[in-house]
DNA sequence: ATGAAAGCGCTAACAA
DNA sequence: TTGTTAGCGCTTTCAT
């Protein structure tokens, strides 16, 4: 009684049911006559197209992976609309796959996916160990965008942002306040990007020759572990510095709440800076400076990325009439919405090293309350000049 | 070169492909030799079962469609990940579909769901107009489940919150402080659950015989407007009252962010209860007294609703022996983790007004300092008395 | 225990 | 313009 085939409308218009495929699928070779009745009686019988079935002959799900670790840390929402905005723009469906930093869900997922034939997938890797996922990733013959962080050398497309300049920032802003001591808080086995933002801490410190001994680094696996739990127990062993750099915002916020647990005034007493400008960040209430990601622009880029690998452009697409040097990059203009992505007719493989699927946005320091010392009006300058 | 199917196996196992097919789906029927040579040229192949083939045949996707509002309001993240890891651990995938609200979205991607053959589907409405929902879903024949709020009077099944005694709570607070004035902030057109807020927030300020020229409603349409310009209007206007209940979390931030922008402060100037509880509310930044919701649990039934309409748990599910009355109940328990809920052997239509399907969560008032008068060591209280 | 064959709903040659 | 037919990769009778 239900679920109407491509048959029953077939039978009931009297037409061969490729007919009625025809009309459908607004192919041409139908009488304008027969298509509008055929169509008519297919929205009667409320005939739906079997998307499995029509997988298994184009060969196309019109369904894409994303695989984030934690759909709860606010970054990943805002990155995650956008992304199925753009996927939606360009009609295809999105699969969400929270790992929970899990590696080896993150991995079955990946097989997952693979059955399920998606036609792609976004991710955002959980794991350190990135460059076996990479392999992983290697054996599926899939187009892949890694995006916020990416395998260290990997030749897939990717976005990502300049970490180490982000954590170069968050610290000559923070070493700029005159703090005898400064901290970092990551962990850093979680992602390279961490580790970049480390490096670049470490090279804002080394720049301006702050010694060694008045650093702190927290590497410890995080994971269940808040920035409320990390500050006390810094606290508890006296060795707390006048700074916190945190590797992400949400851990700050927790370290701010633990400082003020323990009576803790910030900035007064501490000061603190996190990373990614999460939307709660803004709020007076934390007035958290941080360093910013453009979440939006980086969802929006990567399904682009993910769109050329998946529907390469074809040399149709481009005016230019000619190639103009065989293995030359060939100006290629990423994306302009869906079609856009001019590029030469290589494979994708052999794409891949290419700068322009290799994207590092710059980061940008937001100076909000938390890490200034004295306040000033000028404090909260940047504070409106936000990008998104 | 790519993408192994069921006949490679078969010609390197020397089998014929049904042999393959049993080995693959541990089926009966094959010698467990055979089973293991088979299983091993699979993986040597690198040999993935193709979904949407198997869905043609087995009419099942293994896939929900998960429909809500807004994924960057943390309120359902909460929910979507404690839904994805039920269905994950069912052998379930989400197809996530955010609708920005937008009523047309959400239609056009129950239309799109419905194409993709996915097996269920949860929503949570974003439509006032949710008896049209029910109907537009009526048409098609697919189990669905409404969670967070649902269409008054449906027969499908839902795991909502008590909304009128959750706004009951809030106004009830409120009142309790002694305040001379008091508000409702929410946009009653967007949902049930939003009017059943206003509702209860009425009946309290009755049933205390609260002057109802005490009380300012607003209501307008909210989409796009944040509490932050709330509230500065309702300033603007000399009209702002002593206490404001707002609808939801995000709003109540909004709502605490733009009365202090004109130099107010909360709690003393202004008394402020929001709703839902996101995680954020409480920080002490923040601590901000809400209603809360428990998300997790109701992501949990949700999936759980859904599952017992997907794969109606049979005769032999229950241990009882003999069926009692021929158009008895007949307490059937219902699969495995998605117990409690028993119900009869009907058809699933048929099964819908089982109150066991239309679940009502208590909601729990959680007092923090946002909406405490006088800041009395009492005030926190119930601040870490958190059920999640 | 295994194989042969039909068919899930659809698209796309190829014929007519 | 329309119909016929052959698969897409898989599961499942039904034979063997």
């Amino acid at each position: 009684m239900n679920a109407k085939t491509i048959k029953d409308v077939a039978k009931a218009a009297n037409v061969s049911y490729s007919t009625v495929s025809r009309a459908v699928n607004n192919r041409p070779g139908v009488k304008e006559a027969t298509r509008r009745r055929v169509l008519e009686i297919a929205a009667a019988l409320e005939y739906r197209p079997h998307g499995p079935a029509r997988s298994l002959v184009n060969r196309k799900t019109h369904t894409i992976g994303l695989i984030i670790p934690d759909i709860t840390n606010p970054f990943f929402p805002e990155l995650a609309r956008e992304i199925e905005e753009r996927a939606q723009a360009s009609e295809y469906s999105l699969m969400l796959c929270n790992t929970g930093w899990d590696e080896a869900k993150e991995r079955s997922f990946i097989a997952l996916l693979t059955e399920r034939r998606v036609d792609g997938i976004i991710i955002a890797p959980s794991a350190h160990s990135a460059e076996q996922l990479d392999r992983v990733l290697a054996r599926i013959n899939l187009p892949v965008v890694y995006v916020s962080h990416a395998p260290r050398g990997t030749r897939r497309p990717y976005v990502v942002m300049d970490d180490e300049l982000g954590g170069s920032l968050a610290a000559e802003h923070l070493l700029a306040q005159g703090v005898r001591s400064i901290g970092f808080i990551g962990a850093t086995d979680e992602s390279v990007s961490i580790e970049g933002r480390l490096t670049g801490f470490r090279q804002a410190c080394n720049r301006r020759r702050f010694p060694a001994e008045c650093r702190v680094v927290v590497l410890e696996k995080l994971r269940g572990i808040s920035g409320y739990e990390v500050v006390q127990r810094l606290l508890d062993e006296g060795r707390c510095p006048e700074a916190l750099f945190c590797e992400n915002d949400i851990l700050a916020l927790g370290v701010i709440e633990g400082a003020r647990e323990r009576g803790m005034r910030v900035p007064d007493d501490l000061l603190v800076i996190g990373f990614d400008d999460i939307p709660f960040a803004r709020f007076q209430s934390f007035s958290l400076s941080t360093v910013a990601q453009p979440k939006r622009e980086m969802g929006r880029l990567a399904f682009d990325l993910l769109l050329a690998e998946m529907e390469p452009p074809t040399e149709a697409d481009g005016p230019e009439p000619a190639r103009n040097g065989s293995d030359q990059p060939a100006a290629a203009a990423p994306a302009g919405r869906a079609q856009g992505a001019r590029e030469g007719a290589r494979s994708a493989a052999a794409r891949h090293p290419h700068a322009e699927h290799q994207i590092v946005l710059k980061p940008q320091l937001v100076t909000r309350r938390t890490s200034v010392k004295i306040e000033t009006t000028d404090a909260r300058r940047v504070n409106r000049a936000r990008t998104e």
